[in-house]
DNA sequence: TAAGTGATCTCT
DNA sequence: GAGATCACTTAA
């Protein structure tokens, strides 16, 4: 029968596609970052899933790290402190929603910017298309929120990600302004 | 290159 | 409460 082979692929696809668990978060901020690369964000909107691929983020994390937010801990920033796998929004110039995901375990305060996906390029970009907004702060990445990240296994060759310093984020000091926290698939 | 935009944080 | 700041984007 037709239909049950098609019931059996959404039941297959459906396996295959899970959210990242909570344990991918919570691990060393550079690895976390490359690894990523090359996975999908994955946002919910009513009935329709939209997948991009991540391939820019920049990594914020630390005590020592004036650029982040998480330098202090404010009502704010508060978030970054928590567990890893949630997600962190908040408003930029008046305008831009930034996602962030927390990394690290509690206590920790890291959190990766997610700055593109697919043909999103800038991270005000990224999150207008996708609508997503604070509404989604301090949410945990999982299918439930609507917001979430997963692995659809394309290979990612350590090869081609580019490093460089992060983007507009003025003096963060001599160890920190030039650190080569922002993450980058190479185009081609 | 400059300006728009508004929440957040720090200083009174 | 006031004023500076900010991990951006767009229009010139």
């Amino acid at each position: 029968m037709a239909s049950r082979d098609v019931s059996s692929i959404i039941l297959y696809t459906a396996a295959v596609r899970k959210a990242l668990k909570r344990e991918f978060y919570v691990r060393d901020g550079e690895i976390v970052a490359r690894e990523l690369l090359g996975k999908f964000l994955v946002r919910k909107i009513g009935t329709k899933e939209i997948a991009a691929m991540i391939t820019e983020v920049e990594l914020y994390e630390g005590f020592e790290d004036r650029a982040s937010h998480g330098f202090k801990r404010t009502k704010r920033s508060e978030v970054m402190y928590g567990p890893g796998g949630h997600w962190y929004v908040y408003l930029c110039y008046g305008m831009y929603e930034m996602l962030n995901i927390v990394i690290g375990p509690e206590d920790h305060p890291a959190a990766i910017l997610i700055r593109g996906a697919d043909t999103y390029n800038g991270p005000g970009k990224l999150t207008r298309a996708l609508r997503i907004d604070r509404t989604l702060n301090a949410m945990p990445a999982s299918k439930e929120t609507g917001l979430w990240i997963e692995d659809r296994r394309f290979a990612i060759s350590q090869k081609d990600i580019l490093r460089t310093p992060r983007i507009g984020i003025g003096d963060a000091g001599p160890k920190w302004t030039k650190r080569l926290h922002r993450f980058l698939l190479q185009q081609n």
